[in-house]
DNA sequence: ATTATTTTTTAGGTTTGTCTAAATTTTAAT
DNA sequence: ATTAAAATTTAGACAAACCTAAAAAATAAT
């Protein structure tokens, strides 16, 4: 199936709206591409005849199966073009996304296969979002606190929530940063706390709270 | 100025085809835009109004100075981007227009001056047409017959217009192809035969029939 | 349980870029 | 110099993607 420009931002803003709450409205869609609620209903009508959105009249909507795979590779396209841009042309990663909101819609398979070689298949872009592979399969993001981030498997950090002063010092003394790999070595189910292994650092602790501020995913 | 994806391929091919017949007409630009030349009309009235054609009715059209700096600034980005696609991501030089016609709409002038620099600011691309610099200048393209290709000053093989076996068994003979950077050393008037020199090979001379098919440009 | 408010959809209109068919102008042919 | 042919433009329509204003449905408030 083929689609133009504005059918996949639609696309894609219905997918990052539904990872939060999973039926979607017209007014947020509006709200988050600057667009009229009725533009919006105009084109889940368009959306649903394509056969990639369940849809209820004033109820809300969602992507269904193949929705999301064709979510996931606009997303694959938009994360491998901010790469580029901030590996090998040198922007700053906060001046990429308008840019790769427009190269994400150069739509030949083949330029993406080549540009995921070229760039050494990155599991995540500058902002430490994880980029979909091939097949739409995308890693899941966790708090490192939560216990079912396996043991002793190597995590990348995706993400860190809070940005104080405080918290931006302590990571930097574990050499914790966006796209660091690491692994959980043990848990204190006592106070939360949890040791970590950062690259070749020796092991080190950090606390419930700091662990709960981490964001992780493993392939 | 602003430019729709469509008003820039017009831009472009009118920019070409004034290349060989200086007032373009109707027709032609149709046939080349695989439209209608009712199409055509509608867009050159758009285009007159936005001051970069001179238009006169039932006559032809021609981009004026403004237009032409756009189009070479379309040019510079479809050949750049071309660039890209065959030394970065390993495509085959006779399967790259298709992609590059859609990258060049994308509009960031720092994303094309940081390609550029990527790139090392190459002067041509993997076809051998020269790429327009920043300020719109593009390097001219002459026989290397010619006697106004200067002597002793480096000049680039942009195209071969003979693709005859023979013709390319010669040019292997010679170390040439496309690209390759060679000076003229002699002209010889009695039969237009010019001795020429390339990269760090020995001195050779050539048929005014061979100069005839050899394209070169220097900066 | 009505009424009021908010949300969503429908109805109808606009712009961009395209088209076909008819009219006009230019060019070529007798 | 007319007439025939070709090229070009105009007129009117259409699809995509948007809009405003009004109607309909769902939700919230009394």
């Amino acid at each position: 199936m083929n689609f133009s420009v504005s059918e996949e931002n639609y696309i894609k803003s219905i997918y990052h709206l539904q990872q939060q709450t999973d039926l979607v409205t017209t007014n947020s869609l509006a709200n988050e591409l600057q667009t009229r609620p009725a533009s919006v209903t105009d084109m889940l009508k368009k959306l649903q005849v394509k056969k990639i959105l369940e849809y209820e009249k004033y109820k809300g909507f969602r992507l269904n199966a193949s929705g999301k795979k064709v979510a996931l590779s606009i997303v694959r396209r938009h994360r491998l073009w901010e790469y580029f841009l901030v590996t090998k042309l040198g922007f700053e990663w906060d001046k990429v996304h308008a840019i790769a909101e427009e190269l994400e819609h150069v739509s030949s398979p083949e330029l993406i296969r080549k540009l995921d070689d070229f760039l050494n298949h990155p599991t995540a872009d500058p902002h430490g979002d994880p980029i979909p592979d091939m097949h739409g399969k995308i890693a899941v993001i966790k708090q490192l606190s939560i216990a079912d981030v396996p043991e002793n498997k190597n995590v990348v950090v995706s993400s860190v929530s809070n940005q104080s002063p405080d918290m931006l010092e302590l990571l930097k003394h574990y050499h914790i940063g966006i796209g660091t790999g690491l692994k959980v070595t043990t848990r204190f189910s006592f106070d939360g706390s949890v040791e970590i292994k950062v690259s070749k650092y020796a092991p080190c602790i950090i606390s419930e709270l700091v662990a709960k501020n981490i964001f992780v995913y493993h392939d």
